[in-house]
DNA sequence: CAGGGGTTGTACGATTGCGTATACATCTGG
DNA sequence: CCAGATGTATACGCAATCGTACAACCCCTG
């Protein structure tokens, strides 16, 4: 068989890594070829028009942000805590994920198909959150608002611009954590 | 003087509608020109060119989600909480500032001086809060934690896709507000 | 109702991006 | 070491947009 100079995978990396700086429109297949130090010649061996690679793209996200989140959380004990701290980590202190993920939920507000793709993903993090959640609290429907409380959290945090204050990012949201988690009773006058 | 066709302003609407449709790169001037039944003959009379109306869409925008919010809110009474719930109302249930909103919030993830604007209206935003969660809670840190989370919650929302397992989004967020404002306590086994 | 000023339509050149066609380069297997 | 497969460069036609130039037009004012 041939060489295989610039693979599949090679063209959905740059197309991702142009979704994370730029958003879907930033997913121009000359620009990712000069990204990848080549022109578009080959690209339409890969894909029949930029369209293709989007839904590929989406393909490689969706598997990178369930199965394979997923399978190494299975592989890191039972304690629930443990597992959701893990999870977050992998996906919201991603520096390559976390972008990506961001820019995707911006698509899905305007293209369907996106939303539903999204639809999934999130499901499958609310449930990991539910559990957690759960180890903790027993009246579902608490459980369920505490944890649309964090994912809207983790989310919308970056969506924030705003100052606290004095106070650092990081310093009131582990204040927030304490208050999703029930730690350190509120101080209700 | 001559006859005002098209004014400067029917240009910022058009703009702002297509940045709530499509992000910023839906900003097309001649898109716009066609929505508004004309062609962009006499855009660039206003305009010096596609940032100046860029520019002019934000300062649109920047005054109507607090200026005039907080105008309408100064006049709603004392009550911390019925300032805050008309204010969220004002710009979150606005079918025509929401949208606006968020793709501003995106756009500012990528241009540092949108960025700058929105920290402006996001700290105004903060300071209701604060002043609404201050009236039930007398701990700063736990102040600001439950501000910037009901904060998150609004804005983080309309990013998820997950569902709820039966209940409506509202539902639960109908409970969320209960563990911010500290309403019903919390559950902890 | 004629003149003038602002507004709009139209045409232009430049740029960017898509998708196609085709020739060139390179690697692999016989 | 030749031949075919495979990947790549280049060139093309087409469409969308930008910003500019200028002519046509409309409405107010005198």
């Amino acid at each position: 068989m041939g060489a295989l100079r610039t693979p599949r995978d090679a063209w959905i990396e740059a197309g991702l890594r142009a979704l994370a700086d730029g958003g879907t429109d930033a997913v121009r297949i000359e620009a990712l070829a000069k990204s990848l130090g080549v022109t578009k010649g080959g690209f339409y061996g890969y894909f029949a028009d930029r369209d293709a690679l989007l839904e590929a793209m989406l393909d490689s996200w969706e598997r990178e942000s369930t199965d394979e989140v997923l399978d190494v959380i299975e592989h890191e004990g039972d304690d629930p805590k443990v597992k959701i701290t893990r999870a977050g980590m992998l996906t919201f202190s991603n520096d390559r994920l976390l972008p990506i993920d961001l820019a995707v939920r911006d698509w899905a507000r305007r293209d369907e198909h996106v939303a539903e793709r999204l639809r999934r993903v999130d499901n499958r993090r609310m449930a990991l959150l539910r559990e957690m959640i759960g180890t903790f609290c027993t009246d579902p429907d608490e459980i369920e608002a505490r944890s649309l409380l964090a994912f809207c959290l983790a989310i919308g945090e970056h969506f924030l611009a705003a100052d606290h204050g004095g106070r650092s990012r990081s310093q009131v949201l582990s204040r927030t954590a304490d208050i999703l988690l029930n730690r350190s009773e509120a101080s209700a006058t």
